[in-house]
DNA sequence: TATTATCAATCAAACGTTTAGTTAGTCTAA
DNA sequence: TTAGACTAACTAAACGTTTGATTGATAATA
């Protein structure tokens, strides 16, 4: 809990101010959305003044713009590197899902603000996002097709597989909050999950899912 | 567009304002969230004055409230008929996912709203929310477990079964907005999907999915 | 039938609060 | 000593809600 707060360090570390506006940041945007997180809470939570979000990011649209666009050089160097690997279908759509499963616990607030960008129509992202974003589908689109004509998938549609995927992972890291709550109030009884088995499971399910079916 | 605003029939219809709110703010709520959906923006919409909402709804959170919980009612209704049902896991497991689906065509902000609770563990709903989802995700876990001790199911954990499913369907009906924009703009190549093909597609892949692994 | 009384429904304006952003000055590390 | 980092106090705008007046449908009354 409160993993925004700035170290006790140094008094004066504008590196560590914008790390720690940073951290807070990301959590309440994921927790509260753009306009439910509000700058003064922001600001406690980092353990800094709120003048200097203004001062550090030019205000809070500056600073949700660092936050969602810090990881898209890593998003596009591995999916990058799928795209470009030799591999039959099958193992690049378990590196693919894998990678998507990384970027989770990379950054384990990214489901719920990607969701709450694709829930808005990208409201609060710029055109460089969606051309991220378009770039991962055509990869998953290319693997299906791949997979299709080596004849380990069936022909299924890829933007349908494309929902399954990012649905099934995107949901289980956003919904942290609320299975927690679930857990610890008792009302569903079930450990915490482990994330890794969790990314392992939809690997299998998708595997086998995807599996033509027999004429015999 | 602009499914909220108030038919200009007659004049004083409290009913026919009440619905034009619920309506507005539906979609509101589900596009930019609880504090993203300003009552002007949703007055303006819904075509009345903004202190219809206090009027009518004893403010913002009692709006929200009444569109959340309208369709407790008929979840309830619906999964209940599932578990009473007596049939094989398989055709249980597509009942589950069809009327999951059906959902999303009653209410299609529905899937958004829920999201945004979700993410940020059920901060605007009341207990009564919690319950009724802890009871779904009971039924998919019966389900399961019904499905393992029959033979048709190899041993998934239930938990993440029911985060595949509920995570598929509720993203694709959450992301429509970007969809349509990515579509819109032609980052991606593909015709507007069918819901009702997608849900088919989902309940093929968990089925297919779901099969033991034949050691021959 | 025509008139009047009544009250739920509606609106424009105003209220008090919250919010993001700014400023003027202080402090600290180098 | 000075440039950059920081803060408390401030401002203007936006927000949800309340208020007081007004409208229009309805039903009792003449």
């Amino acid at each position: 809990m409160e993993a925004g707060t700035k170290p006790a360090g140094r008094e004066r570390d504008a590196e560590a101010t914008r790390e720690a506006l940073i951290n807070a940041a990301t959590e309440l945007f994921a927790e509260r959305g753009f306009d439910g997180a509000k700058i003064d809470a922001i600001a406690r939570r980092a353990g800094v003044n709120k003048a200097m979000v203004s001062y550090h990011f030019a205000g809070k649209q500056g600073l949700y713009a660092v936050i969602f666009e810090r990881d898209l050089a890593w998003v596009h160097d591995q999916f990058g590197a799928i795209d470009a690997a030799l591999a039959p279908a099958d193992d690049k759509l378990r590196r693919f899902i894998a990678t998507v499963g990384e970027l989770q616990v990379r950054r384990p607030s990214w489901a719920a603000m990607m969701l709450r960008e694709v829930m808005s129509g990208g409201r609060h992202v710029e055109p460089r996002f969606l051309e991220t974003f378009a770039r991962v589908f055509a990869l998953l689109q290319k693997i299906v097709a791949q997979g299709v004509r080596e004849g380990t998938f069936r022909p299924v549609d890829p933007l349908f597989t494309h929902h399954t995927v990012m649905g099934s992972i995107v949901f289980f890291f956003a919904a942290r909050p609320f299975r927690e709550r679930m857990i610890a109030e008792g009302r569903v009884n079930v450990p915490t999950p482990d994330p890794a088995q969790f990314i392992a499971h939809v690997q299998e399910l998708l595997t086998l899912g995807l599996t033509p079916i027999k004429e015999s």
